[in-house]
RNA sequence: GGGCGCGUAGCCUAGUCUGGAUAGGGCACCGGGUUCCUAACCCGGCGGUCGAGGGUUCAAAUCCCUCCGCGCCCGCCA
């Protein structure tokens, strides 16, 4: 009953929001007419809002039929019938066990438009300050150039990062550099090896199909998978290495070792730049043994009851009630020799974060989901209440299937993938563009083809094992990168032709009768709730599959529906095409895709 | 062997958490569309035992059990 007679508080990013509001008001009224003591919010909890094929809003009334003594398709059709007209609602249907509501378009228009042209570039997410976040995720190991197998974690990490972003939340992306253990100290290793010292196996690295692109990541990453393979038989290499990574930890490393972690990683990060990955803040590992962090929790894990001392005086953690699937149910965290393990530190830093931020998520290969389910293990033995939100997400596998492998030759390195991508898109702007200068291609050819990559990255889910597939990568039709870019500039072509400066001022939503004008209307109005739900489940694929349902939208109304050349309508068609430009231009971000005003 | 993840048309994929109405898209293929705001587009068609089997339920792609296939992990590596 009770219309809100609290104050109305902030007006809602979604424009939704109110309308649904009104909705149930009226909904709840209906049920009472009838009378179905049910409560606001189960109905709430019922409505389907992706719902119907026949309106907008669905309600399956199954679950009330029991409790008020009547089929279902009978209290679907008496709720119907005891609608009353309102201003968001059109039309009210029962169609079997579903009432069918349907929304006055030019309500949602109004509440949508406004909306996009008073929040802008901020359309779609909410305002803050939320919660604060560090969202880590890359954090490869600098050992050489970065191949597209790993590549989802850049862009499912960032994705994520951005929508927290949108979402009011305070986020810092980080990338924890291993600069300690073994893998790092073997590039330092071969490297601090005068040239005619190395080792034949690993000297004929020059043999190996060079990468497309020269840059410290992969002049200094070269010989690392050959020196890997040669340690395996040769104990004394071996020994030399253990050596080194004992120097490193205790923090008196040759001044080459962080020079040399540097380089690569400075050259992993300009390939990620070219997809629009950056980082606010780089965690060195080393730095948790150097501030303290370390021996922190060593002590406090050696002070809980479940802590054993191994025979050699290791130390280990019994986690048998956590049924991890080890062989043992110990898990070490100090060595015999007192140092410290990738677990221990990770724990160090993990407690770090949490203390630092609200929320702290991982974005992890699935060769680390133990490595997950160990880390809240240890956390929960230390108390600590708090758990780190963990990202899993597939390698991509080399094109036949299995690992991308340097040595093997199945590697495809993303410089390689992002080069051939823009190749293609060059061709493709000169096809279409032929006036175009080659400066303005190469800038448009660059933001197609890596636009494309981005998002036929991002369009799939995580955990879903995917093989890599040239053809699929560079495809700039349907589905695609370009096909978000192309709709973006579409839009904003003929926002541009108009001669208008202001587009939301003197349209009329009830303008908007046509079904490609009202289904426009729809996507729009959606971005907020797509965004709530993305933020919620991490499922970074819906922005693209959003992003796509926009675009399809757009073009449909694009082809059906003349702007320009419209007379009574022409202003509130702009002000259409204006809110779907702005829309688009918002997704892109969100994807870390460009936008192009022109291609 | 154990644990976890994945299995949706020829290919790729959304939906699975929180069960609801004839399972949405894209590619490929077939047929149309450009004197008109960018054809990287649009319209139409073809194509599905949602891995298999059982169970729960008024209702299962979705929940439970068993099995099959693929992947990953089970280190005093990271």
């Amino acid at each position: 009953m009770a219309k809100s007679e609290s104050s109305p508080g902030p007006v809602s990013p979604d424009p939704w929001a109110p309308i649904l509001e009104e909705l149930l008001d009226e909904l709840e009224a209906s049920a009472d007419r009838i009378g179905l003591g049910t409560e606001r919010g189960v109905l709430e909890s019922l409505l389907d809002l992706e719902g119907g094929r026949q309106g907008d809003v669905a309600l399956p009334v199954h679950r009330l039929a029991g409790p008020a003594g009547r089929a279902p398709p009978v209290l679907a059709a008496d709720l119907a019938k005891s609608w009353s007209p309102s201003r968001s609602i059109e039309s009210v249907s029962a169609d079997g066990a579903f009432v069918n509501f349907r929304v006055v378009t030019a309500r949602l228009a109004r509440e949508t438009l406004e909306r996009v042209a008073a929040r802008g570039a901020r359309y779609g997410g909410q305002d803050g300050p939320g919660p604060t976040a560090i969202v880590e995720h890359t954090s490869a190991n600098p050992t050489g150039p970065l191949h597209v197998g790993r590549v989802r974690n850049g862009i499912i990490g960032d994705t994520v990062a951005r929508v927290a972003r949108a979402m009011g939340e305070s986020v810092t992306t980080q990338y924890y550099v291993d600069d300690l253990g073994r893998q790092s100290a073997m590039i330092t290793w071969i490297w601090s090896k005068p040239a005619d010292q190395w080792p034949t196996e690993i000297a004929a690295a020059a043999a190996v199909p060079e990468p497309p692109v020269r840059r410290d990541d992969v002049l200094y990453g070269r010989p690392y998978p050959f020196v890997s393979a040669y340690l395996k038989d040769h104990p004394d290499a071996q020994a030399e290495l253990a050596a080194l990574v004992q120097r490193i930890e205790e923090g008196h490393g040759p001044p080459l070792h962080r020079e040399l972690v540097g380089k690569i990683l400075a050259g992993m990060l300009a390939t990620l730049a070219r997809i629009n990955v950056r980082f606010d803040t780089f965690v060195w590992e080393s730095s948790l043994l150097t501030d303290g962090s370390v021996d922190s929790v060593l002590r406090r894990l050696n002070g809980l009851p479940s802590s054993i001392t191994e025979e050699n005086g290791a130390r280990a953690l019994d986690l048998g009630r956590y049924g991890l699937p080890k062989e043992s149910s110990r898990v070490v965290y100090q060595r015999g020799d007192g140092t410290s393990l990738y677990l221990t530190r990770d724990v160090a830093y993990h407690l770090k974060k949490m203390r630092s931020a609200d929320r702290v998520v991982d974005v992890l290969g699935q060769d680390h989901r133990l490595h997950a389910r160990t880390l809240d293990a240890f956390f929960e033995e230390l108390g600590e209440p708090r758990r780190p939100i963990f990202i899993i997400y597939q390698d991509i596998l080399a094109h036949g299937g299995g690992r991308m492998s340097t040595r093997g030759g199945s590697a495809v390195w993303l410089d390689e993938l992002l080069d051939d991508a823009v190749e293609r898109a060059r061709g493709e702007v000169r096809d279409r563009w032929e006036s175009i200068d080659a400066a303005e291609a190469d800038r448009i050819a660059e933001a197609v083809g890596t636009g494309a990559v981005r998002f036929h990255i991002l369009r799939i889910a995580p955990e879903k094992p995917v093989a890599f597939d040239w053809e699929q990568a560079l495809s700039f039709e349907g589905r695609s990168g370009p096909f978000v870019q192309y709709s973006y500039a579409r839009a904003g072509s003929i926002l541009r032709k108009s001669g208008a400066s202001e587009f939301f001022v003197g349209y009329d939503p009830a303008h908007y009768t046509s079904e490609p004008e009202k289904a426009l209307v729809r996507v729009i109005a959606r971005l907020p709730r797509t965004l709530r739900v993305v933020l919620r489940t991490n499922h970074v694929q819906n922005v693209a599959g959003y992003a796509h349902d926009l675009a399809d939208e757009f073009n449909r109304f694009y082809h059906a529906v003349p702007v320009l050349s419209a007379d009574a309508e022409r202003t509130s068609r702009l002000a259409l095409v204006a809110a779907a430009h702005q829309t688009l231009g918002n997704v892109l971000d969100l994807m870390g895709i460009e936008r192009l005003e022109r291609m």
